[in-house]
DNA sequence: AAAGTTCTGTGCGCTAGCGAACACACTACT
DNA sequence: AGTAGTGTGTTCGCTAGCGCACAGAACTTT
């Protein structure tokens, strides 16, 4: 599919592990595994104990809560802006929400201990950490207000957006069913939804294969909650802005 | 109502302030102020600078969050387990929500810079701090989910007992329309759920004033939602358990 | 080429919740 | 006692989204 994508990764890919210092990354790097994420595996499960922070390259994970009835709802997305784990140095070890792959790739991990151990030394990893948290939280609180209020097209162009900002490409493959899954609502409202932006030109959809024609006309559709989210997203996290900053 | 509620108010009424090791209380207790919380009185706008931190005694406060079009809901609700201004030492020190007050009372406030000066210590305030956010981040995930899948029935039952758990008794005084703001609904949907509580003999309810009469009836009404919360609430800050620690 | 599987489109009846409009409280003021 | 104000109950038509059921299209397997 791609040519360049079997090339070697490399750590700095990440947004807050590149912008580590230097000393940290010496620390760190030597103990991070890259690990192969395919298209809905569970990362972790809710309720379990993390044993390892994923930080993604190329994939992007959803937070998932999936309630008793079995319907689920998506918490929040997380990409190479990232990491996944956060309640391992929160203090709470575990969440009540499921990590599952989005869109297949790759993430480096790193055993649970290593990280607590850098955090608690108390230097930029703390810092870096914890306003990425805040911006999670953020991400939480915005889809919230979002499942309350905006309509299943709005959401779907809010979605398909922050997917992008996550993704190398304009490309996504995803079926509708697990989109439904994501936004908590049924496929065939997706497939509603999503034959109209079909229609608009904003995007192409075969069997599971998103493309995204027309990004500014999906701006333009989604209602306010993406970028209230990218903004506060970009405010706290500045370093991520730039492609790379090494 | 109360014989001994006019009497003093002492910091160790706070859950979080009683957790603290006495060192860091004799540091930072001399520069706590008791202030008053008028129901509906806005402790911080959105996205506005966090001057102080807020620690509720008998108050209750809501993370509110209010959209372009008017339209808000509820993101969390903080009582005297917690504090309000979790984005000062997140790094962010400002959020995209606004934080009412949704039951007056009382609270201890603390400079931003006296905070951010413990909390760089590194010690167990920290540890509380990151505590609690999490156990906030298990509220907002959940109240994302139930916006999407919960009826306003089940969703007010939940909202009643987080409310009940942070009150000195079981009244609470609020209008239909406050409580629509906070669930995101019409007043008019509030009144009918409110009305099936009350043709049931859970609630007692007369121009604003709520008195719960079945709690249990009230936990069996509701969805799984708020038993989610309290668990994972408990289980991330157990000295918030008993009634006080100190 | 045939058969099976996965994904998408469509149609239909149903309900929760919306928006608006209004009547009736109960409280407070003067 | 009267009047204004605030909170509550009710009604009615409307729409988004649901649950279900099925048809067809596009890939996969053999």
């Amino acid at each position: 599919m791609h040519d360049a994508i079997d090339t070697t990764f490399s750590p700095l890919q990440n947004h807050l592990l590149v912008a580590l210092p230097e000393e940290v990354q010496t620390r760190i790097f030597p103990f991070l595994e890259l690990e192969k994420l395919e298209l809905g595996q569970v990362i972790y499960e809710a309720g379990g104990k993390l044993a390892y922070v994923h930080f993604p390259v190329d994939a992007i994970v959803s937070l998932l809560y999936v309630m008793e009835s079995g319907a689920s709802a998506e918490i929040s997305v997380v990409g190479n802006e990232g990491l996944i784990g956060v309640a391992l140095f929160m203090g709470g070890e575990s969440t009540s929400s499921r990590a599952v792959v989005q869109s297949a790739g790759h993430a480096y991990r790193l055993k649970g201990s290593m990280l607590t151990e850098e955090f608690n030394r108390h230097g930029k990893l703390l810092e870096l950490m914890l306003r990425y948290t805040q911006s999670l939280i953020t991400q939480m609180a915005q889809t919230a207000v979002c499942n309350r209020h905006h309509s299943i097209d709005q959401q779907l162009c809010r979605w398909l957006l922050l997917s992008l900002d996550r993704l190398p490409d304009n490309h996504l493959t995803m079926p509708q069913e697990l989109i439904a899954n994501m936004l908590g609502v049924r496929r065939e409202g997706v497939t509603e939804a999503a034959g109209k932006l079909q229609k608009l030109g904003v995007i192409d959809y075969h069997r599971g294969h998103i493309t995204v024609l027309d990004r500014s006309k999906l701006e333009e559709l989604s209602c306010e909650c993406y970028d209230v989210v990218k903004t506060e997203t970009d405010r706290l996290l500045p370093y991520a802005l730039p492609k790379k900053s090494a």
